[in-house]
DNA sequence: CTGAAAGCGCTTACAG
DNA sequence: CTGAAAGCGCTTACAG
């Protein structure tokens, strides 16, 4: 890394600097800077205006050294970045944690650790306390990384339920079971009774429980599993639309089929429109995010709202909190049906 | 801001324990992290032998405090943050900008300051010397941040041309007008003489350029210009819609629109749908972007292919070479027709 | 080529 | 409540 000054800069102001102007001393500023505690009101007073005037920005980098902490967050994407770029969800979190991050002032550092030497490289940056805790956005979840951070005792919090760590790790998520039992128990109820599924990768903790929530329902509605109406996509529009065409070849009376996300039901839409099947008449779709892509299809998807907002701003919450010395927390926030022109 | 240390972690190996482990001084310790000048061949292998064993990580704020660089790099978005994080385009850059870091070993910090009080905010923090360097994406460009961070002698890289501030900015383009151009001659070799637009913003350089390049074109082909053929858009989806709503009230007999955003033509599409216009038999339909909504949609679409990977790639280069001090630089970069199902 | 030393800008016990 | 002082982990002239 070669990195020079550049030509404009001035040399900003210290705390010196500050000090001089308000004519305290630098311990004085610094305790002010802090929080104000044992300071008096006029010393306080004397400082801010210095503060003011001189246009004073705290060096991060002193106080980091002393501190050992770093003041900022790590965002990490591990495994497959091109699925998550694509994945407008991943949009909506990721401007959902810079946002909640700088109403505390903490700035975002992004990184990505698509292959394992990345990962190990990230690993080693982020052990070594260059950042105070990260939130891990990862697609499968045997993925290592979430343990190794995990033991070198990193603050972390996952957005879904890393599979294997059980509650060690602080994590926030959909409730996704709920959200496909209100999604099959919707097609039920416009009397579809041939409901297809095309489900999300069984490695990932939404592939499993959007799946066990599809079979919950139609166990409880008395109506047998087909093998034949099940396949298997991992959340990218493309696998979407080969399971579509898997489960028309499978199942051709298929009279409904329920997504695991809106991504991949796009593609189902692609594909029943070139078979011919009109949806929602022939074919009922129900997807799964209420993500962008959900209104940008044609017919528009009735879907599963995740709750973005409220997942990024959890997950900044409890990461904060871990930071802060309290124990890891999971997170649950129930989604909403959300009922368009598919269904 | 208020964050603790965390439990687990205990403290990393200095450049103090690397040198004891060799058994030179801190200051060769140094001398071989900075690039090994200096160095005798035998200190070296020592030094690299003991950070090995202690698996020394370098504490990035120790070093900055001293050199006065932060060796990392701010990608600061202003202005509108949804329409950015809708637009396919922005993870394409951000993805690209990010890894081109990586290969330096650079973190990339996240910027957002969508509002004035943020980017005031956000400006005192940069000034301040928290980053090296900034990568500013902005679509509408009377942007006063990019004017202010120039005053403040910020090495800073624009993706577009920052109106206004001519050449003293650096920044990376795709050649808008020329890729215009390629696709109002293609609309017109097939045929077509009712060549409608929906332009982008007209405050921002490529919403002027595409427009700029259709008109050049039609008057280049003998074909006069229609003002009921041009309709403007702010880039969103929505606005694509209500503007070839308006083209087909306006120019009923229209037989072919360029729009000046894949997500633009989106919308238009819908709205020729709703129509009944059939595409491209009835009316043609040409994007621009080549952004994955161009593949997205149905049919899918023509296009101008704006070569993200090289603009971002272009942006790191350009940056790290004017906080190496060289001068700020404009690069301007071929767009590509990318021949789809809508014309 | 190498070590000893100064110093980057800050925070935090420690006395008062 | 406040100042003087030590020290965080590193880099970089300065002597040798």
């Amino acid at each position: 890394m070669t990195m020079n000054a550049s030509g404009g800069r001035r040399r900003p102001p210290t705390i010196h600097d500050v000090a001089r102007e308000a004519g305290v001393s630098r311990g004085t500023v610094s305790r002010v800077l802090n929080g104000g505690h044992y300071v008096s009101p006029a010393a306080q007073e004397a400082v801010n205006a210095a503060i003011r005037k001189t246009g004073y920005v705290v060096n991060r980098h002193a106080r980091s050294l002393i501190t050992g902490r770093s003041d900022s967050i790590g965002f990490l994407l591990t495994e497959p970045q091109e699925r998550f770029f694509e994945d407008p969800n991943f949009n909506v979190l990721l401007r959902g944690c810079t946002q909640a991050l700088a109403a505390h002032d903490i700035p975002l550092l992004l990184m990505l650790a698509g292959t394992e030497d990345e990962r190990r490289r990230i690993t080693r940056y982020i052990t070594a306390g260059h950042v105070d805790g990260v939130l891990l956005v990862s697609s499968h979840s045997g993925d290592p990384v979430a343990e190794r951070l995990r033991e070198a005792g990193v603050p972390l919090v996952a957005c879904g339920k890393p599979i294997g760590l059980g509650s060690k790790v602080s994590y926030v998520a959909a409730d996704d079971r709920d959200g496909a039992r209100d999604m099959v128990r919707h097609l039920l109820s416009l009397g579809r009774r041939r409901v297809g599924m095309v489900t999300g990768p069984q490695d990932t903790p939404g592939g499993v429980e959007r799946l066990a929530g599809y079979k919950e329902v139609l166990a409880e509605a008395g109506v047998a599993l087909d093998e034949n109406l099940v396949v298997s996509g991992d959340y990218s529009r493309a696998s979407g639309e080969a399971g579509a065409e898997r489960l028309l070849a499978q199942a051709p009376d298929m009279d409904a089929v329920f997504v695991a996300s809106d991504l991949m039901a796009q593609g189902v839409l692609t594909a029943l429109h070139r078979a011919g099947r009109r949806v929602p008449e022939d074919v009922a779709v129900g997807g799964f995010d209420d993500s962008p892509a959900a209104v940008a299809s044609s017919p528009e998807l009735t879907t599963i709202r995740q709750p973005w907002d409220r997942i990024s701003a959890e997950m900044v919450r409890v990461l904060l909190a871990q930071i802060g010395g309290e124990d890891p927390a999971a997170v649950i926030l129930p989604t909403e049906l959300v009922k368009r022109e598919s269904t």
